[in-house]
DNA sequence: ATTGACATTGACGCTACGAGATAGTTTATT
DNA sequence: AATAAACTATCTCGTAGCGTCAATGTCAAT
């Protein structure tokens, strides 16, 4: 059985532009082409079509199915796992978005109740005072009371999702730390990709406007003064504490 | 105070080529040009600046952002609205594809347990049995008994997650077809809109490739015909249920 | 006078096509 | 057989928001 290029678009749902994407980028090519220049498909073209339009559906970019499909040991299920890695960090972005967009249509309503949150008072509670306990001193120390107050505060009005967001960002930067000890390289992508979470997942619990690279730099180094600090870093994987005080060095004076 | 491109671009975290470029598009243009043809901005252009990447931070386009700060009159909190339910699209999507991608790792590991959903078995079947009670019949006599057998182990299978997309959904369908009977006409692009999202919802009950337009026709006469649909989609809109028919043949017919 | 840091204006690249122009080919109808 | 309708082809521009050269001009310091 041959198809033209009409009928294996219709069989499949997509546009003929589409298929002649494929043919240029050499995704999909015809089995042959007609004397009069026309595009002709088999079967096993459709086959393929239909694996390429599966991995579609996942989002996945047409260079990346190509491998998939082409490449015969490609590791097909850690390519999978990438996505998903990829995908959660996507939905952890436009979570964030969909919280900063609400918090600003309250604040046009000038609705300050955010009653919702505050459902979860007692459970960020906790939260707060554990998160006190653990680095509270050294924090105050570093910056002064106001700060801390205000860290808390922030904590406070965090939703719940804000929180789920941020458990799963740490936990992002504790598996991506576990990689780039692996590389021995504090100057690798890797590396520099960690300092971007753990910048990222710093500005969750600072004030806004705290930030700054000398004040991330300053923390890196009590990591490693600190004993409490390095035994978490520690904990989660050998040399962690010491790794990311020198990743962040390079990360933050570039 | 005056600012060369590149103090301002350092204030403000971004890149000259981004000045440049909102520059070419009169996103922000400098306060003036000196005479050696360099961009010089004022304190006014900072601060427009800071509500432009207040904006952007929250993933809005520039030229929406160029309307906001410009128009006058501006619906700012409806903009905010509007965008807000374009992220909770988003988010569905990407829920979806998550659980998409979950799904075809666990099925090449051969692994087929999916203990997390077992959990929630109870409270699916619950659903399952008002769906089957509900609408039950109906498909059964359409599609034949396989058909609702598997739509039911479809929604046996669902995580959650995906429990609470379709969910939403449903709530956006009847949201938009609402705002669609107001137009009046059901070849409107919101009809249309309607009947996608519709179709949408169905795949989800419905098992993998059942779906065509003619079965969706079919659905859509049905639904004027029972009574019990009618009353379902009048109790959102009056004339839901018609409506929706008429907008469905344009959608199946093209 | 030279160097280095900064400025300028292009122009291409990225993704996965949509849309349109223009031209040739096949099929259906009169 | 003439004509129209349907289908095919290639080529090009457009998308959003810049990153990244390239080629060239300007300013401050050595």
């Amino acid at each position: 059985m041959e198809y033209t290029i009409n009928s294996i678009a219709k069989l499949a749902g997509i546009s003929t532009r589409s298929l002649r994407y494929y043919d240029e980028i050499d995704l999909l090519k015809p089995k042959r082409i007609s004397s009069n220049k026309y595009r002709i498909y088999s079967q096993k073209e459709v086959d393929r079509l239909q694996q390429i339009l599966f991995y579609k559906e996942l989002d996945i970019g047409l260079l990346e199915i190509k491998a998939i499909i082409d490449v015969k040991d490609f590791d097909c299920q850690k390519a999978m796992e990438d996505h998903l890695v990829s995908l959660k960090k996507k939905r952890r972005k436009i979570e964030t978005l969909i919280i900063n967009v609400e918090k600003t249509i309250l604040s046009l309503k000038g609705d300050k109740e955010m009653s919702n949150e505050e459902k979860f008072a007692g459970f960020k509670k906790k939260i707060v005072k554990e998160n006190d306990e653990k680095y509270g001193e050294e924090i105050r120390m570093k910056y002064g009371d106001n700060t801390i107050e205000e860290s808390n505060k922030k904590l406070m009005e965090m939703t719940e999702k804000q929180f789920n967001n941020v458990e799963e960002l740490g936990q992002e930067l504790n598996r991506t730390l576990k990689e780039a000890v692996n590389t021995g390289d504090p100057a690798s992508e890797l590396a520099q990709e960690v300092c971007n979470l753990h910048k990222e997942w710093l500005t969750f619990y600072w004030p806004k406007g705290t930030y700054s690279k000398e004040a991330h730099l300053s923390l890196a180094q009590m990591y490693c003064e600190d004993d409490r600090f390095k035994e978490y870093y520690e904990k989660i994987v050998p040399n962690g504490a010491e790794f990311l005080k020198d990743a962040l060095k390079i990360y933050c004076e570039k």
